[in-house]
DNA sequence: TTGTATTTGTTAGCAAAGCTAACGAAAGGC
DNA sequence: GCCTTTCGTTAGCTTTGCTAACAAATACAA
């Protein structure tokens, strides 16, 4: 398993392979994971770009369109139409800006939190279930390393939270 | 949130809590993590649902058009449309099935393979760049769980590979 | 071997999602 | 008070997704 360790100093070959190694692994297992996942979503009732965006207005608060559009890395006029669906089924609502007139703000209503939390829980219900297999040990590397990916994400760039993949 | 079923092997409530919290901070990092990471792959040329299936094609080896559209989460003609719309672009090839008449098989020509392993590169470039902050344990960490995510993954359905999220 | 059923991929046609270009409204700078 | 910039929308196109229908090949029963 862990392999990973002090065959290098700092900038060795040796140490620039493993971190290649432990990065082409981690992405494919990224990867696999939320691939496999995703097929819980049917069930929402909602596309995937509409449950991303939808999840991103429930945990990021009310946004601007344009934040929103950034963080789903799509163009503001997608975003209007995506917001536009999201409105039109009552999931969530936009507002005029408060100090700004240009901007409008996307804010989830009730009905679509609760929706969107549904559905979160569908697919962590489904991710809990397969690590009921396995040991304590194995669920705190995890745990660790969900902070350790976190912090990758938040690492060099501004990205933001969504349920879609 | 939600409280899922007892189903895992070790019933306590307090067990089941811990899982789903790992469950959700899991769900949450490798959406981020990958998030993150899509950012590359526009200097690939290639939108993402052809990016993703160029992948499952290089590393999946010669495969059938209907598998390859389940290994996809899509119908067979969505996939039609995308797998001939990178054999125009000369990355992959049909092959006549040479058991079943019925079959195409999908093989990547090495202009495909080319493109795709470069576009790899970019996004596990980057992320072994992150990983260069991280201590020699942390790198551990994160190599064992990335077992453990393609074992979740397996765990209860026949997923498949792909570069896309 | 003939005849029917099933499987596999394609075509046709529709809705949703992505883009660029162009535009109106609101802020900000001078 | 203009001119510029920014923000969101509208317009029009391409791509992606679907279902329905179909042709070809295989599988199977009689």
């Amino acid at each position: 398993m862990g392999e990973a360790s002090e065959t290098g100093g700092a900038g060795s070959p040796a140490a620039d392979a493993g971190r290649e190694a432990v990065a082409g692994a981690l992405h494919s297992a990224a990867v696999h994971l939320l691939r496999r996942l995703r097929r819980e979503d049917d069930a929402s009732g909602l596309s995937a770009p509409r449950l991303s965006a939808l999840s991103v207005v429930v945990f990021g608060g009310p946004l601007t369109l344009g934040a929103l559009a950034a963080a789903e890395q799509v163009r503001p006029p997608t975003m209007t139409r995506i917001v536009s669906a999201l409105e039109a089924d009552g999931l969530v609502q936009r507002e005029p800006g408060p100090r700004d007139g240009r901007v409008t703000l996307v804010r989830a209503t009730p009905a679509g939190t609760r929706l969107l939390l549904e559905g979160r829980d569908r697919r962590t219900a489904v991710l809990a279930a397969g690590l009921g297999a396995l040991t304590g040990a194995e669920l705190d590397v995890l745990a660790r390393a969900a902070a350790l990916m976190e912090a990758l994400a938040r690492g060099s760039g501004r990205g933001a939270a969504g349920t879609g993949g």
